[in-house]
DNA sequence: CCTTGACCTTCCAGCGACTGGAAGCCCTAT
DNA sequence: ATAGGGCTTCCAGTCGCTGGAAGGTCAAGG
C-alpha cells in the first residue's frame, strides 16, 4: 500500500503519516523508487494511534501506549494508570474551560451589543470588577 | 516602573511583558540605560491583556479587544459579537473535551488494572469496537 | 573602590503536533 | 510527448510563550 490508501484506511493525511514515520511511531518499508511501502500492520498502528489521538492522548503517551499493546507480558495496571492521569488532565482542561464559559457567558448577556459603547464586557476587562 | 514590578503588579511573567511588546501589544517607554519604563497606562493595559487572556482570548482577539476598549465612538455590539463567537468556541472545545471524558472514563472503569495483560482499553484502541 | 547579587537587556532556540508550500521525481494514460 | 496525479524531501510557519546564554546596570556592603 502507498501512503494515500494508508490515509484513506487510516483517516489521517498522508502528512501526518509521515510525520508519524519522523518521530518512530511506525517504520514503513521503502519500494525501489523510494515510495513508502505499508503493511498490514503498518496500517493497524495507524488507526490506533488515531484513535489514542483522537481521545487527546499525547504524541509520547501513544508511543507508551504503542509499547504496552505490543508487549504482552503488560499490566494493565500500567494502561489504566496512563489512561487514568490523562482522564485526569482532561477533566481539569473542561474545569478550566467551564469557568470561562461561565464569566462569559454572564458578561455576554449583560451586554446590550447595540451601536453604543458602553459595554460591560470591556468595563470587566479593564477593572476586574463585575 | 521597571518590568519586575509591572510583572508582579499585573501578575504576568517579565518575559510575557517583553513579548507583548514585541508584537506591539503595548510601548512603553525607555530610560536612558535601556531599560523598559512603564506607566500606568501600560500597567492598566496589561492587567486588561491578564484578564483577556484568562477568559481564553486569542492574541489577536485581545488586540481588537484593546483597539475597542480605546475607542469611545465603539459599538458594544463588536465586543459583544467577539466575545460571542469566543464563547461559541469554548462550547466547542468543552463538548469535545465531554465527549473524550465519557469515553475515557467508561474505558478506565471497565480495566482491571491488575498484573494481567489483558486490558479493554487496548482492544478498543486496537480495534474501535468496544 | 571593589565585589556581589539582583536586576535588566537582546537574541536565539524550543515546545506540540502538525500543516503549507516549493522543487523535483515517478507512473499511467492518452 | 505530454499531462495529471501521486510520491519524495526539506524548510518554514502555526500559537503563546518559555528557557537559556551573554552581557550591561544598579544598589548595598566590606
Amino acid at each position: 500500500m502507498n501512503i494515500g490508501d494508508v490515509a484513506q484506511k487510516a483517516g489521517l493525511p498522508p502528512k501526518t503519516i509521515r510525520y508519524y514515520e519522523d518521530i518512530g511511531l511506525i517504520t514503513p518499508l521503502r519500494d525501489t523508487n523510494g515510495y513508502r511501502v505499508f503493511r498490514e500492520s503498518d496500517l493497524h498502528k495507524l488507526a490506533f494511534l488515531g484513535r489514542a489521538r483522537a481521545l487527546g492522548f499525547t504524541i509520547e503517551d501513544c508511543r507508551t501506549l504503542l509499547a504496552l499493546y505490543e508487549d504482552d507480558t503488560r499490566a494493565s495496571a500500567d494502561v489504566k494508570d496512563l489512561a487514568q492521569a490523562h482522564l485526569a488532565k482532561i477533566e481539569d482542561k473542561i474545569a478550566q474551560l467551564e469557568s470561562m464559559r461561565r464569566t462569559l457567558s454572564d458578561l455576554v448577556k449583560s451586554c446590550a451589543g447595540d451601536n453604543r459603547p458602553d459595554c460591560p464586557i470591556l468595563s470587566d476587562l479593564a477593572t476586574g470588577q463585575h
